[in-house]
DNA sequence: GTCTATACATGGATAGAC
DNA sequence: GTCTATCCATGTATAGAC
């Protein structure tokens, strides 16, 4: 039994770095990066401000960690849907609801994110968002093309694919902005169908 | 010839207020609330710190004269295009066409207001956005509804409005994170056909 | 590795002269 | 109405002991 195993078996003790980083993930994500300080991550934390300074170097060096930490969680997410077997129409509603489930139970790292990503930089250092936002758009592409050839859609598929994230976006904008009047996974599912019947080719009958 | 037409008069000199104004709004939108300063501000402006206080009161101030001017703006347009006539699907198009056209021009602006709306209280204190926003979605439930009743439109109404909202979100979105990649408001037309496409209602053939 | 104490900068806001 | 000078709180970061 080494010591690191003898710190994690004590009461709910975990390292004191995972201590910081859950502190500081609550913290930026509600607060922003500006608003959030050093001083209150470390007294969430329990520990004093040396400690973080220690472990992370400075205030941006442990913000990266936790946006790191969460986009490798995202992508891993994306990378176990990609190679899905089933129509294009089966594929994007597994994959975007899988999506829409995991933002829905991360909703203030995607608060957070969103407004890095789309707003001003409020004094925040440059993070890129890029390779993660291409992931998805280039597999959601992928996927109405492969529906392209494979004569269930028609039409643009650029266009397509952009209706198809936005409404995704709409659904968990709405979530973090008006919880109350929300929908769930189910109605998700229906502004989804809304699009998909756009894109479906036409078939005599 | 009175005072303030003297002073309108002068090379390109607009009132102190208007100039704060201004100022402050350009350094809001590009930086945030919190990371936009007072003193950057009055620098800009090319005034003191005591001459905001005088005409605003404070920074809280200066911001909310900001987001009101802007919100004032958007509400004006939006009421604008509500009474138009024309097929439902025309009245969505020309909706969305000024709203995508008004986003378009002052993309900083909707960059700030994006991120205080969606993302975490950077510091900053409360505003009411929720008045514009659900102008804009009641206007266009409005229309869907007017649609489906003159059987244009068939489907869940609130699942389609969030459709088309997402739809224009996301070109404007794209507009803010990649420029380079962004759709041209014949691009955005293409998008918003997806969406409305998948919302008419079958005719026999 | 973790603490106490502190240096140092910035930012919001005001007093008081003009 | 606008200036100069200043107050004071907060925040990041570090020195040095343990």
């Amino acid at each position: 039994m080494n010591r690191t195993a003898v710190a994690r078996a004590r009461t709910d003790e975990s390292t004191v770095r995972e201590k910081l980083h859950a502190a500081a993930a609550q913290l930026f994500a509600r607060k922003g990066y500006a608003a959030a300080s050093v001083q209150e991550i470390v007294a969430r934390a329990g520990v004093t401000k040396p400690v973080l300074y220690y472990h992370y170097g400075n205030k941006e060096g442990i913000y990266r960690a936790v946006l790191a930490a969460a986009l490798d969680d995202f992508e891993a997410r994306v990378g176990a849907v990609e190679m899905l077997a089933g129509s294009a129409r089966t594929r994007l509603h597994r994959l975007f609801g899988e999506v829409f489930d995991l933002f829905h139970r991360h909703l203030d790292v995607v608060r957070l994110m969103h407004s890095i990503y789309y707003g001003p930089p409020q004094g925040a250092p440059a993070f890129d968002f890029d390779r993660a936002v291409f992931r998805l758009h280039d597999t959601v592409l992928k996927i109405v093309r492969q529906g392209q050839k494979a004569g269930e859609f028609q039409g643009d598929a650029q266009a397509m694919t952009l209706a198809l994230l936005g409404a995704c976006n709409e659904c968990i904008d709405l979530e973090l902005v008006h919880p109350k009047m929300a929908v769930d996974a189910a109605g998700f599912g229906r502004v989804l169908d809304v699009v998909l019947r756009g894109m479906r080719k036409k078939v005599r009958q």
